[in-house]
DNA sequence: TCACTTCTTGAACGGTCTTCAAGAAACCTA
DNA sequence: TAGGTTTCTTGAAGACCGTTCAAGAAGTGA
């Protein structure tokens, strides 16, 4: 059933098989999305996948940068609002993918691969959350601290759902703490 | 080679697998160590483990439960010191288990008992982080987001592990801006 | 037409967790 | 003491996993 090599149509397959394994890993997980079930969602067989990707992690990455991709470009549609609301939104973009937050920490050791986009990915995420703080006010010498905490908290909301009300009173406070001068009693 | 049936040695046996499978879950990692490894370093085959165990995961809760167990004893011993190096005595403690948090994020998912295992554990940590903050000054309506920060923190703290300057830095703010009443500037 | 590259596939390998049926050792009862 | 029962252990196999190999088909260029 080959068709042709055209680099168009590569691709597109590319594509395809890059689709079916996201839906997968999203709904079901990493680790019970077989690269066979995947293979049959994308109307492949499985050494298809291992002719566009090199293992299974590769696809793991792949998806990711599909995702980020993806959520940095809506991101820019709401640069200008509240420190706040971007938070908030950032959680319920993300929410879904909660799933895919613990695969990337679990593969992250074994796999060098994935570690280096783990590194890039808070890195990125540092960048845009320690220039919130700047802006804010915060103390230079302890934007490493704060902007760790700010990671921390919305890593945690992904990996441990709560209610709208509830994600909302834990970013209000994050933010209001990090960003107003305490004073002692 | 079968020994006796005494209720004393069903203790011990499942003692000596318990071990062997906590020394391999925490050097090696959950996914990496094999029944089979488990099995050779408790010197059984791999049925026998499964007399004594339902499954892995059932395997992983017993290891769990002897781990907290241990920290809570431990933890007794210091519990009138100031919050910022209790927290720092946490993550340092935990600090070597940092693969085991991953783990059971990871299976609580698939499996229903590392998901009730998870969330007792979180109402234990919860509980003791709100005894702290509401003896600190902090507003009862706050508690439980607050709680959440705190208990996100010192998780992130286990996953993206950094030096002791860097820990005790997170910690400090952490404990500052939570315990201390902020007034705009 | 013929070699060459690109792409796809069936089959197999070594590994995983788990289960089944069989049997050995200690205990209990008759 | 003999026989049955329970507790514990085991070898073998099942079902699945990710991955690799060798072979072959489809399209391209000479």
């Amino acid at each position: 059933m080959p068709r042709n090599r055209r680099p168009q149509d590569r691709e597109e397959k590319r594509e395809e098989i890059l689709a079916a394994a996201q839906r997968l890993f999203i709904d079901n997980g990493y680790e019970s999305a077989s690269m066979g079930q995947i293979a049959k969602n994308a109307g492949v067989t499985v050494n298809t996948i291992y002719w566009y990707f090199r293992d299974k992690d590769d696809l793991l990455i792949a998806v990711l940068d599909r995702l980020l991709a993806e959520a940095l470009a809506q991101y820019a549609t709401i640069a200008d609002r509240p420190l706040n609301d971007r938070l908030l939104w950032a959680v319920d973009q993300l929410e879904r993918l909660h799933g895919l937050v613990n695969t990337v920490h679990t593969r992250a050791p074994a796999s060098p691969a994935v570690h280096a986009w783990h590194t890039g990915f808070h890195e990125l995420a540092d960048t845009l959350i320690a220039d919130d703080l700047r802006k804010a006010g915060a103390a230079e010498a302890d934007l490493p601290a704060m902007t760790a905490i700010g990671t921390f908290v919305i890593e945690g909301l992904l990996t441990h759902r709560r209610g709208d009300a509830g994600k909302r009173a834990v970013i209000d406070i994050l933010v209001h703490k990090l960003t107003t001068v305490p004073t002692r009693t």
